[in-house]
Parts: structure tokens; sequence; C-alpha cells
RNA sequence: GGCCCUAUCGUCUAACGGUUAGGACACCGGGUUUUCAAUCCGAUAAUCAGGGUUCGAUUCCCUGUAGGGUCACCA
């Protein structure tokens, strides 16, 4: 059907990008890259008003951080540059040039206040404002200093097709003369996506559902301009937490990047985002980039709203961690750690630990940075290595079972598996593992919740294992 | 208010018109266990309401209700 898949992230350049705009990129960037077709990045920066300085660097940035590479846009260029549409005015002024030599679009003579009035009139009798009932009978010629309008060439009921929706509609009053070009000179979005989208070939327009009910208008712009639409393709609304649940302060609506910031794995976001309206139909729900890149469907994209579940994100960034290779792993957990923790030997501790918790700044934020302190010598509280009704005496005689037995082992076999194996042994012998294993955890952490202690006694090694349990005696 | 979209466990969702309505997150209970966890097993939990169509509706149609979108010189 198509040469080549073409799709296109178009962002404005009012702020940081949240997990709604992130989604919608995402979506483009796995249909354009599962079928080997083009990714345009392109900056909708129409609305000089609203434009947050920095924001073109933010959005970058962010997906980048993601992986979603582009092919085409404004840092990268490509065969329709530029892809700042207010460095396009040129092009959309061809366009608006040829509607307005068809008669189908006119300077519009009001002033704003007339426009409130209008506005306001219909407001007040219920009724949906609509330009083209104050239509001017004659147009002027249009110089440039006023907006130009849209004159929709004929009021009918729109019937088309969404690749997710199937077969929409829309009565008549979704139609309006719109503006095309605004009297500061840069065009609506309205007019600015048609022309860019047919300019770069683009085969798939993918946004969210607030444009179905503009619909209409650029249906009844692409017929005036003798252009066929590319497929629509609609995704379904984030909700905004409706429910009764709010999970600390994460909302759903603030930057992506301070989910990197946190410790989530781009990946997991990812993950996250493409179940966001999106299911395989299978029970699978941790997805690596290639293997969404396989399965992902426009065919299975949602139609209803869905809030945003940042538990099972917690979760899922989890899974994600536990796949995570050991040198990326080291590499991630460093970036948290204070210089005084960033020792290699640690790593075991870490592997242990971390698919405990949802990511690293979670997992220090509880109070796990204890657990990497046992690189160092322990404190403790004498009482604390009692195991719970057990006798001093007992605890005394196992400790030096456990020290006589730990000193056969060679600096070379003082592995954790042995260690472990060790200890379980005289464990069973005295038929209490608590009344063993508890004291020994104790004497080498120094610490109620800790890494348990064959991982201890082979990251410290054989001479610093005796001298805690001696110490402990 | 007009137009449009949507509706399955608390949440995200699965189910050619025929299933004991399945899974995941969360919650709860239990096993394992040297601590906190992790892990394993298990339980509770849903088709918005009312009408149709049909031998049979979660599924198709209508109405209602609820939620969302839109009605800009914003995108």
């Amino acid at each position: 059907m198509y040469n080549k898949v073409v799709t296109r992230f178009a962002p404005s350049p009012t702020g940081f990008m949240h997990i709604g705009g992130v989604r919608t990129a995402l979506f483009a960037w796995l249909w354009a890259r599962k079928n080997n077709g083009v990714f345009i990045l392109r900056i909708e920066d129409t609305d000089k008003e609203r434009e947050v300085k920095g924001s073109i660097e933010h959005i970058i940035k962010s997906l980048k951080w993601l992986g979603l590479n582009w092919d085409e846009g404004p840092d990268v260029g490509g065969p329709h540059k530029p892809y700042l549409q207010s460095e396009r005015l040129d092009s959309y002024k061809k366009y608006a040039q040829i509607l307005i030599d068809k008669g189908f679009a006119y300077p519009d003579p009001y002033t704003k206040e007339e426009l409130d009035a209008f506005r306001k009139k219909a407001d007040e009798e219920r009724r949906p404002f609509l330009y083209r009932d104050h239509r001017p009978k004659e147009f002027g010629v249009w110089d440039g200093t006023k907006a130009l309008r849209f004159k929709t060439p004929e009021i009918k009921i729109y019937h088309w097709n969404d690749a997710v929706r199937g077969a929409l509609s829309a009565g008549v009053e979704a139609l309006d003369d719109f503006i095309l070009i605004k009297s500061d000179g840069y065009p609506t979005y309205n007019f600015a996506h048609i022309v860019d989208d047919q300019e770069m070939k683009v085969t798939h327009i993918i946004r969210a559902d607030e444009f179905i009910s503009s619909t209409p208008k650029f249906l009844s712009l692409y017929e005036a301009l003798g252009i066929t639409p590319p497929v629509f393709v609609t995704l379904p609304p984030i909700l905004a937490d409706g429910g009764n649940k709010k999970l600390s302060k994460r909302d759903g609506a603030k930057d992506i990047l301070e989910y990197g910031e946190e410790g989530y794995l781009p990946e997991a976001v990812m993950n996250f985002l493409a179940l966001l309206g999106w299911n395989p139909g299978t029970e699978k729900e941790i997805f690596t980039v290639k293997e969404l890149l396989k399965v992902f469907e426009i065919n299975r994209i949602q139609v209803s709203g869905a809030q945003v579940n940042l538990e099972k994100l917690d979760w899922m960034n989890k899974e994600h961690m536990k796949k995570l290779p050991a040198e990326e792993m080291q590499k991630n957990i460093f970036s948290y750690l204070p210089k005084e923790f960033q020792n290699e030997k640690l790593v075991p501790i870490i592997f242990e630990r971390i698919s405990k918790w949802s990511d690293v700044k979670v997992m220090l934020e509880a109070g796990e940075l204890d657990c990497f302190s046992v690189v160092k010598q322990p404190k403790y509280d004498k009482i604390k290595l009692v195991y719970k009704n057990s006798s001093p005496e007992r605890i005394t005689k196992n400790i030096k079972l456990v020290i006589k037995a730990l000193e056969k082992l060679s600096e070379n076999d003082f592995t954790m598996e042995n260690v472990k194996s060790t200890l379980m042994l005289i464990a069973e012998m005295e038929g209490n593992r608590g009344e063993v294993l508890h004291p020994v955890r104790y004497a080498l952490s120094g610490l109620d919740k800790s890494p348990d202690p064959f991982i201890i006694a082979s990251i410290i090694g054989k001479n610093e294992t005796l001298s805690r349990l001696q110490k402990a005696l």
C-alpha cells in the first residue's frame, strides 16, 4: 500500500515533555522503525507567545534519553528541511495562495472585539459558535496584515476511517472557517501540519484523540487542496489520576527526564509507555525494545482511555533491572552511590539487593545505603548478637565453631558458595539455623537489616571475617 | 448547550456471539527463610443501567447514565 512508512512526531516547544507526549512519540517511532520507514522530528513553533526557551533542546534530550532516534529533524536535516515550522513560512504562503486563487481563502474582516461579541452571543444562546455564520459576502484582498481564513467549500457530514477507531463521522457543526494564517504571519496548526505532512510525505498521522473533533476541518482542507489524506491513527487519551490512588508525588504529568533522574531505566519507561494504550493480546508484559518492534501493531491500539498506574511502572522497572547485564547494573547504581561506596566488591550485594527495589533511588531512599557499609568496620550492639530466646553461651559456642571451620578455608577458597556450605553444615549440626546464622550475620554487618552473611564474608575476605567474629566474641 | 469519542476486578487489560469471564499491578493469607526483602503458592475482586436482536449477548442495535474531547489569530 505504501512504498515506505513515514511517521512524524511534531511537538510544539512549550515546555518539557510528559508521559502523554512521549507516548505519542514512541508509537510513531515504533511504527516507522518496525516498517523500516522514516521517523521525522518536526518542531511546531508557530505560536511565538507560548514558546518556552530551551524547549527544543529539552525535547531532543528527552527523546534521546529514551533512545527514540529520528532520520529527519532540525538537528540532522533531511530532504524536506527545514524542520522548524517557523522557517517554513514560504511553504505555507504558497499553499495559501493556491487556496486564495481557488476562492477558498479570504481575509478576516473582523476585529477581536467583534469576534468576541459573536462568540458571547452564541454562548448565551447555548449554541456552538460558528464563524461561517458571519462569513462576509465579499472577500477583500489579503495583504498579510489580517488573518487569512479558510472558506469551507462544502458544509456536509464527513465520514472517515481511523486505523484505530474504525469508522468515524461528525455533524456539520464540526465544520467552520478556521484560520489558516494568523495576522502575525505564522500559520495555525490546522493548516501547517497538513502542508508539512504533504511536503514531508508522511503516511501515518499518529496523534492523541483531541484531534478527532477537528478532523472534518482537516478533511475539508485536504479536499480543497486536492491532497489525499494520510492514514489517521488516533491514540486513546491518558486520564489524569481520577482514582483513589496517588503514590507519592509522582504524577503522570511530570517531566519525563525526571524519571531518569529517579533511577528508572529508559527501556522500562518505554515498556510502560508502550502498554499505555496498546497491548500485544498475549499475557506477556515485559518487553525489550527489540521485542516491542517485533510485536507492535497499530490494530491492537486501544480505543478507551487509561489512568497511569505508576505502581506498575515500578514493577516493570524492577523486572528490567533484573535483566540488566552486570556491567550496566554496576554503572547504573554507582551513579547514585556516594563515592566512598563505589567499590567493585559491592557488586554481589548490589545484585542481591537490586531485585527488591523498583529503582536505585528508591532503594537508597529506603535506607539501603547501610547495606553497603559492610565494607567498613561495623559497630554493633552485643545484645542483638543473640538470636531470639537463645542464650549468650550457646551463641558464643556457635561463633567459636564457625571461626574454627572458616579458618580451615584457604584464602582462595573463601567464596560465597564455600562459606555458605561451611556455615550451613554447622547450622544443620546444631539443629537451629537461626542460632548459628543470625549471630554471624550480625557480627559481620552490625545491621538489623543486611545482606546475608555469606555474601558479606566473601566480600570482606577471610581475614576481615575472622577478625569481626573474634571481635564479636 | 451542540458535535464527537469511550465504558470488563481498586488500576491496566484479554476474551471468531457459546469460556467456571483469563492475565498483570496493588491488596490480603500462607510456604520458604539468618534480618528486611525477594521468591513460591493461594484467596478476594469486574462485564454501568434498562430495553431489544438471537437458541444464546461482555461482544450487535437503541435509550439512559457516567467519564473524556472539542466548539481559539493553542497545538
